[in-house]
DNA sequence: TTCATACTTCCAGGATTATCGAAACGTGGA
DNA sequence: TCCACGTTTCGATAATCCTGGAAGTATGAA
């Protein structure tokens, strides 16, 4: 990821509507939400909720298709791993202790991680 | 770290001359780097940059102590790890398919981690 | 004291962003 | 063809952010 785009993600990320749409496409899996269903999620008006999806959508870090008349949004997961990349390589800069804390913080979360040769 | 201090650092983030700024301090290690050194690495006004220290400080990203009349700035590194940490985990929640390529990813920067049990 | 240096704060402007009702658009059913 | 439904686009308003010059605040040297 190139840092337009992380500024991009970012932008998008420091909204608190757009963390929680964000947040409930990750929730969703793959398979993904429709803009109704989203904006009472969130308790906003349609209006503003589509304006957010668009500003993710713009950031990369959604995708949507149409199904009938609904509008399926989807988190890209690899944009989301992309920008978490970016933030170790570019902050980390060779610095483990940026990095290694991090890495050890996650076990909790996706334990496979730290499986990785266990 | 909880949203309210994300939200922060992703604003704080989602700005060229600041993420700049960080980039600097995280390269330069512990020791830090004045201001107005600072200011001529990213080729903008003092008043300007001061303007961007402070963000990033609120945001708590970075911190600054005195010294003779310089101020010193230095990068939080425990808030970056933290940063990343709450992107996995709140981002990640429970789908490694997001944390596990930004960690191998990752095995290109800080090798140290990728060889936790190696 | 007085002065130079290193920053920060203040301030005004222009630019961008957020909100949400109203109107428009695409889709599918009758 | 007509209508209802789910969503987006438009438009106006309010709020926030960025920029950089000018003025102010610490610090140290003479």
């Amino acid at each position: 990821m190139e840092e337009r785009q992380a500024l991009l993600a970012f932008a998008a990320l420091a909204q608190e509507t757009r963390l929680r749409l964000l947040r409930q496409l990750v929730i969703a899996g793959p398979e993904g939400v429709a803009a109704g269903t989203l904006a009472s999620e969130v308790a906003a008006p349609a209006s503003t909720v589509s304006f957010h999806l668009k500003e993710l959508e713009q950031a990369g870090l959604i995708a949507s298709r149409r199904e009938g008349r609904s509008i399926i949004y989807n988190a890209a997961y690899p944009a989301l791993s992309g920008l978490i990349a970016f933030l170790m390589k570019d902050c980390c800069q060779g610095r483990p202790e940026v990095c290694t804390p991090a890495v050890a913080a996650l076990t909790a979360c996706c334990t496979e991680v730290g499986e990785v040769r266990a």
